[in-house]
Parts: structure tokens; sequence; C-alpha cells
DNA sequence: ACGAATCGTTTAAACGTTTAAATAAAGATG
DNA sequence: CATCTTTATTTAAACGTTTAAACGATTCGT
């Protein structure tokens, strides 16, 4: 990589001292700086090409305009949605935006928040892992600003952006149940995390409160990692059980793109051999034959709000805020007992 | 945020120069340095929980570990998919991306760009823009390490990693006729992308050796920006034509999501009234009900060539490395006119 | 006309590293 | 024992900025 032009360079160039340009070229003390020297700085700037070297401005003022993400994994398109929605709201104030994946390991998640630190970024999003807390507690204290993305620790105080997952999955349920759903089942993963549990807890809830059978009997869990087999045998065990579930309530996207590939493969009738309601979104979900009904977050909201308290945290407010976001139901097909679906067979 | 340890701390602490504890903990010079004094400058590193400030080193090293990416539009599920496999390959060898979307606009990738290198990256991996050479030509000229993603410029040479284009297109088009398509219509961009136009050249290539009349005739071409609509109207006008074209190429993801769409609404027959070829991939075709016939790109691949070409270019190695990966056909249903579609009206 | 205020600019230190060169102390050589 | 080596460590400059403080030269007020 070639030398790029420094304040020295213009400064020799002009016949001034670095400190000179430097004031020019951030525009301070403009009152105290001739017309003539100014412009002849910024004339030779433009010339030369001159481009702040950020490193060693950020070595001085501790400040990089850099922002860390990290998510769980960016080929997700939930996670991919968000990034475009950070990065914007980033953009729009200045910063650039590092990313990386934690694939829901603690371990990695607490490798790239240290890479990103040393690299020098002025706060951090994040979607933690589940036991996330320690690197958390470490962020605290070494006064790094953060906010968590997509779930939080009810017990850690922190600012955090989430979907109001209890709601999410008692609206879900009752969605199902006003369609005419009797019994039904749940699918989440086998996970301590807080936002899958509210998921579960909402569902669980409506249930109740509507005096739905089943309850925990119902519900199944599946291990991220043997998504495609767990899935399969529990949608199976949910229904050939001695009183089916005649509707599936599936707590992520990737859950319902398995859950989805095992219905079309034992060509299962949606909805009339069973009613389908993810909660979280994906473009594949309108193009099955029967749309599936889900429940939408609002990323735009979530991405924007996230990067805006993160700004503001780094800037100055070193407020806590923690942000519940509304879930949206959409209903599509999937889940209308009475709907009769063009698949024929 | 809270002043971190530096070499200095460790140095007081030890009763030694900056100097040494900098060679200790990078373990150089290690056969000079008493083994006591290295312990304890370790034991103190760690104690005070020391990490490297990237910035300082990077200033005077002129090396951050940090590799900038520029895609179209991360939220698309092929940029997120490559930025993944480009996020793995990078941290491999210790490196970790800055971001950036560019929104296929010359004036947000050179931004994108500058940005990056003001901020010391040690390369660029970029999906260019249409008009992006000038920007390149800055590149090369500034000696700014970079390899082009899944397109480039024939007239320009410059490493990259990109589909066989020609070939995607040609495989596409002779799988139609092999599987009884007469007439064959595309849908691209209204562009002057070469990896687009290659796309084109292919399917023209192929009906002419196979004789297959039409030609141009059948090439529809959208903007980026009016996406639904134009996709809607071409699509009406190829069926509707006064001799309707019976097979469609549909040059991109999106261009297919909207084809989809529009389709459903239609309740064209997918493919009795219409076969579908898509060059490129998302998950969502396959939960189309005749899922989708397509041409893969080789991901994996492409993000890791292109990462280690740039990693190699930025150690030492100069050479210009061009490559082109070759596509995969996946048949599925969409595009075989024998198959009758489980949709029934 | 003299000290004070103002003006335009420079000096110099600092941010946290790296690294060539210098240095002091100890050991080997003849 | 004088000299040369080796060993272990330090010195000091540098990377490219920022910024408080200092500076000399004008201009001002009385």
């Amino acid at each position: 990589m070639k030398k790029r032009t420094s304040l020295k360079d213009i400064a020799t160039r002009v016949g001034v001292s670095t400190a000179l340009v430097s004031y020019v070229l951030n525009n301070q003390k403009e009152d105290r700086i001739s017309k003539e020297v100014a412009a002849r700085i910024k004339a030779v700037a433009k010339e030369l090409n001159y481009r702040t070297n950020q490193i060693a401005k950020g070595l001085k003022t501790s400040k990089t305009f850099t922002i860390g993400l990290i998510v769980a994994d960016i080929s997700n398109s939930f996670s991919a949605s968000l990034a475009r929605i950070i990065e914007d709201e980033a953009d729009k104030n200045g910063y650039t935006v590092l990313f990386g994946s934690s694939d829901e390991n603690d371990i990695k998640l607490r490798k790239l928040a240290h890479e990103m630190i040393n690299r020098g970024v002025d706060g951090l999003i994040l979607a933690p892992t589940e036991n996330a807390i320690e690197l958390l507690l470490e962020l605290k204290e070494t006064e790094v600003p953060f906010v968590l993305l997509d779930r939080y620790f009810p017990q850690f105080r922190s600012s955090y952006v989430a979907l109001d997952n209890f709601q999410a999955g008692y609206m879900a349920t009752e969605h199902a149940i006003e369609s005419g759903g009797k019994r039904i089942g749940m699918i989440n993963f086998r996970s301590t995390h807080f936002h899958l549990e509210e998921r579960t807890r909402g569902w669980l809830s409506a249930l109740r409160e509507h005096k739905i059978p089943g309850g925990k009997k119902q519900l199944r869990l599946v291990r991220e990692h043997h998504l495609e087999s767990e899935v399969q045998k529990t949608v199976n065990s949910l229904l050939s059980q001695q009183e089916p579930v005649d509707t599936l309530l599936l707590a992520s996207n990737m859950i319902a793109i398995h859950a989805l590939r095992y219905i079309i493969e034992k060509r299962l009738k949606v909805p009339k051999d069973i009613a389908i309601i993810v909660i979280d979104e994906t473009e594949a979900f309108e193009f099955f034959y029967a749309p599936l009904t889900f429940i939408r977050q609002p990323l735009q909201e979530m991405g924007q709000t996230a990067t805006r308290i993160l700004l503001d945290n780094i800037s100055h407010n070193k407020a806590v805020s923690q942000v519940n976001l509304s879930p949206e139901l959409v209903v599509k097909k999937s889940s209308l007992h009475h709907y009769s679906s063009p698949l024929k067979r």
C-alpha cells in the first residue's frame, strides 16, 4: 500500500505547522486563522487528496467511529436484516460497523467482543448467547458502551431492545384458538434463553386462560445442533400421540423451515391436518402452498432503536434503556382451520 | 470507557522498560530475555488483564488485521451467506471484517471504500457497482489490496472471483430445452453489469445452438428500482404475446421472488402454463408448490477463494488471480414440462 | 507611549505501540 | 588482565494525529 498523504505533507508543502493544518481541516479556531492560509491549506489538502488517518486520530482521541455488531449468524435472514438496518442507522451518524457471528457459542462471542474492543470500537450491539453474563459483567465493569439485541437477561440490568416475547407467544396462541384450534402444540429450542422461554410462557398462559387442555404435555424442545432430526421427531410425536395436536406453534424460523420440509415430505395438509403458526419471519413462508401465519418482529424499529441507544450511550447519556417491542400478528392461511388448501390429495 | 492497561502499566509494575514488555508479549528475542523477567511480565500482563491496543499497534505497523467487505445489500441472502463465509475464513487467519452495503450505488460504494481505507483496513473484498472502475483505478493506483467478488470488468485487470455467468445462462437454457421448452424467454436487469450480460449471452447462445426461435425478442429488462411493477409487466408481456413463451429464465433471485408472487396472484400453473428456471438461489424456492429449478453458485468456494486471494495479496504475493467458478444446475420441478403440479385449479 | 489585549501561528507533549541501535554488565579468550 | 563477546535490557524515535500552552507581532486603550 502506498503511503498516504499526512498532515505533515500538507504542512511542509504550505510552509506551516501540522497543528495549523489540523485546526483548519477540522474547522476549529476558524475565527483565529487567516482566510488566506486556511484556503491555501484546504487547496493543498484537496490537491494531495488528503484523507484523515482514522487510526492515528483514533489513537489520539480514543474514538474510532466504529461500532461492533455481534449476531448469532449473519447468514440467517433475521440477523442479516437487522445488520442492514443497523448499518444504515450507524452510517447516518458517521459510524462504520464491524460484524461477527457468535454461532450461539459463548466462547466465540467473547472472543469476538474482545477482538472488537481491541480494535477500538466505540461500543457494541450484541445478541448475547446463553451464558454471556460473565462477558456482560466485564463490559459493564470496563465501561464499554453496549446494547443487547433481540435477547436480554431479566436478572441483569443493562440496555436492550427486544421483542415482547411473552406477548408474541400469547398472541400466536390466542389466534390459534380463535381460528378453531383445540389442541395446540409448541416446538421450541431446548434453551435457557429468556426470550425463548418467554415464548413458551406466552403460549402456556394463553392455553390456560382459554382453558385449553394439554399444557406442557404438548411442548417439545429441540436442540439447535440436531435441528432437522429433532424437528421431524417432535412434529411426528405431536401428531401421532393418543390425542394429536391440531395446531403447531413454532418458535423460530429455523424450526419452521425444517418442520415445513417434513410436512411437505409427509404430504400433510396445512391447515386441514395441521395448522401452523410461526414466531418469526422469513421470505420462504409466503411461497408455501398455504402461506404461513406468523408473528412479525418490528425489525426496523429494533435495529434503529438499538443503534440510537448505543450512539447515545457513547456520546454522553449513560442511562440504561430497556425497550420491549410489540409483535405483530400476520394472518395468512396456515392457521385457518376452515381454509381449504389448493392442494388436493 | 475505562482506561485499559497498557504496556507502560505493566512496565512500571514490573520495573522494566516498555520495550522489554513488548518483546516478551510478542514472543520476540526469546533467547535473549531472562526466563524470570519474561515470566514475571507475562504474569503481570495476565493479572492486569492486558490486551493489545490494536489501534496503537496498527498505527505503528500499518496493519490492522481488518478487512473491508462491501456487498450490494447485506440483507439479501446471497450477500449474507457470502459475508458469513468470508467472516469465517478471515477469522481463521486472525482478521476481523468491516462491512457495508453499496445498494448498487457508485457514490455509496466509493464512500464506503474510503471510510474503510481511512480506518486502515488491510484490504478490500467488494462487489463493484456498475461504474466502479474509477474507484478501482484509484485502489490500484494507491496499491490497496482488493479482490472483486461476484462481478468484474473484463476490460479491467484485477483479481476477482465470480461465477462463470455465461455458462450459467447456457446451462439453464440448455436444460430448459432438454426438458421440452420450445419458447424460452428471459428476464434480466437493465444493466451494463458484465456478469448480468453474460447470463443473457449464455441464454442467447444456447438458443442459437439449438435453433430455438425468438432470440432477443424474448428478452425483457427490468430496472432494480421498479422491480415489482416491471417484473409483473414483463412476465405478462412474455405470456400474452402472439406466440407466448413456455419457459421463463429469471436472472436473479430478486426477479424470481417478484415473478413468483405474480404467478401465484394470477394463478398460473408452473410448469404447465409456464416453466421456471432461476439463476441464483434462495430458501424460498423449495417451498413453492412446484419447487424451483435453479442454478446454484458455489458460495463457499467463492467466499473462501476471495478471502484467500486477498490475504495472500496483503501478505506478499502481488499476483492477480482471476477465478471463474462453475455453476451447478439443481433440477427440481418447476422446469419439467411433463411434471403435473399438485395444484389443481 | 506603555502595558494590555488581540491575533495568527508554533511548540511540544501525548495517545500506545514497535524496533533499531545503544548500553552496561558479565563471561570468555588468549 | 586487557580485550572481545555475549547477554539482558534500555533508549529513543517513529507512526499520524490532537490540543493546551506558549509565542512574537500587531493593535488597542488611555
